[in-house]
DNA sequence: CGAAAACCATGACAAAAGTCATGTTTTCTA
DNA sequence: TAGAAAACATGACTTTTGTCATGGTTTTCG
C-alpha cells in the first residue's frame, strides 16, 4: 500500500455528507465556488489536520471519520476539546477570528476530508448573509456548549464526567445491539481520560468498577452500555 | 434611599462607554434605532441582571460596573465563567443562538447598565453586515478563550491556575500605584475561588502562602501584586 | 510470522484538594 | 451604633485523584 494519502474528487454538490453540513441550503452556483480549489483527502489514523499556533489556510470538511480536536498542555497531557464528525467543519473559528489555530485536529479513525481554501469559503460566506447567520449561530452555541463543559469540569468528580461522557458517546455514536447500545466509536482509554480531563488509570479502574456494576460490558476497545438509567444517576444529572 | 433601582436616559450616541464597545463603528441612524427603546437602570451590588435557563429578551450593554456570569452546578457552587466590564455586551450570544441562557449574570459592584430590546438590536444587526461581522469575529474569539480556559481547567493545578487568575485579573484591573500593581477589584473569597474552580478555603490558604513568599500583598479584599515575575513562575507559562 | 511497541489492567503509595470545625474580623443593617 | 450576619482565616482530617511500578495483552510492522 502506498504510503501517500489518496487523493478523490468529487463535487461539493454531490457530496454525500453535505445533507448534515452547514453547506446543506447552499445554492449551485456557490457550491461551484467551494469545489473549483478544493480537495479531497483520505487520511489514515493519527494523522493530523493541524497543529495548534499554526496559520489556518481555509476549512476542512470531513466526510467520513472522527477527528479529535484538542489542546496540548505543558506537561504534554492532550485535553480533547470535541470530536468532530461526518458533516462538521473544522478550523472555520481561527479563519474568522483571524487567529492562529489555538487547538490541533487529529484523525482517530480512517477519514476522507475535504479542504476548502480561506478565500473561497470566505467568498461564498460574504455574499450569503443566510449562511453566515447560520454559521453565527452554531458558533453561539457552540460557546454554549464549551462553557457547560467548562462547568462540569469544574464542579463534577471525574467518576459523574467519566458516566457522563460514556451517555454523551452512547447519544452520539451509539447503535442499537441485542437490547443493549453498542458505541461505536473506537477510543483509546488515554484518549478517554483526555476528553473527561483525568489520568488514564483512573479512567480504566472506573471503567472496570462500571462494568463490575454492571452498568457497561467492555467488548475490545468498545464500550457498550447496559444500564442506561444507572449511568444517568452516576452523572448526577438530577443535584 | 430608595430600594428602587434609579433610572438614567441618555442616548447611545452620547454614552461614554461606547467608544469601549462593539458600538464604536455604528452609523447614527443605528445608534438611534438602538437609543429608542432601550432603558438605562443603576444596579446595586448582588442584583442580577438575568438566570439561567430564562429566555433572552435583549441585550445588556455595560455602561459602569462590573458583572460576574456564571453557572449554577448542582452542588449549588458557582462557576464563573468570565467578568463583564464597560463596553461588554451581555446576552447576545443566547439571543443569536435562539436559546435559554445558559448563564446568571450578578453585578459585583454598583453599575450602570442598558438594555436594549432584542428586535432593535437584530434590526441593526440585519441591517449592517459590517457590524455582524465584527460580532461573529468576537464570537470567535471568545470561543478560543473559553476553550483556553476548559483546558487550563484540566491540566493545571489550582496553584498553578490562581497565580494566573491573579496575573490576569492585574492585566485587566491594575493599575500602577507606588511601583507595585493594585487590582482594582473587590472579589470575596469565595468569588475568586470560583473563577479558579476550586474551594474557598484552598484559595484562601494559597492567598496566605503567596503572601508569605513575597509575591503579593493583601490589602483589605483588594490584591496587590509585589512580584509578577514569581507569579508567572508559579503559574507555570513556560512548560 | 514474530519481535517490538503500544496499550490495558491493577496494586501500592503519595500528593493534592476538599470538608468540617472553630475562632476572628469585617460588613451590613435595623 | 450595636448586634447579627457574612466573610476571612487556620487547623485537623478525609477523600479523591494522580503517580509509579509491574505484568499481561493486543496491535503493528519489518
Amino acid at each position: 500500500m502506498s504510503t501517500k494519502n489518496m487523493k478523490i474528487q468529487l463535487q461539493c454538490i454531490a457530496c454525500q455528507s453535505r445533507g448534515d453540513s452547514h453547506f446543506s441550503n447552499l445554492e449551485e452556483e456557490q457550491l461551484e465556488i467551494l469545489s473549483e480549489h478544493k480537495s479531497c483527502v483520505t487520511y489514515k489514523k493519527n494523522q493530523t489536520l493541524f497543529y495548534e499556533g499554526t496559520r489556518p489556510m481555509g476549512i476542512f470538511c470531513i466526510n467520513t471519520g472522527k477527528v479529535k480536536v484538542f489542546k496540548m498542555g505543558s506537561n504534554g497531557k492532550e485535553q480533547i476539546l470535541f470530536i468532530a464528525q461526518k458533516g462538521d467543519f473544522l478550523g472555520y473559528r481561527s479563519l474568522l477570528s483571524e487567529e492562529f489555530y489555538g487547538a490541533s485536529a487529529t484523525v482517530l479513525e480512517p477519514a476522507a476530508i475535504c479542504f476548502i481554501p480561506k478565500s473561497d469559503f470566505l467568498k461564498v460566506l460574504h455574499s450569503n448573509p443566510e449562511f453566515f447567520g447560520k454559521l453565527m449561530k452554531a458558533v453561539c452555541h457552540e460557546l454554549g456548549v464549551m462553557e457547560t463543559k467548562l462547568a462540569q469540569l469544574s464542579q463534577k468528580s471525574v467518576r459523574e464526567r467519566l458516566a457522563a461522557t460514556i451517555l454523551m458517546l452512547k447519544e452520539t455514536y451509539g447503535m442499537e445491539g441485542e437490547g443493549s447500545e453498542v458505541i461505536d466509536i473506537v477510543l483509546s482509554r488515554e484518549d478517554l481520560a483526555n476528553i473527561v480531563g483525568t489520568a488514564t488509570e483512573t479512567v480504566i479502574r472506573l471503567l472496570s468498577e462500571f462494568k463490575s456494576d454492571k452498568m457497561i460490558a467492555l467488548e475490545g476497545k468498545k464500550i457498550k452500555v447496559l444500564d442506561a438509567d444507572k449511568l444517568l444517576h452516576e452523572a448526577d444529572f438530577y443535584g
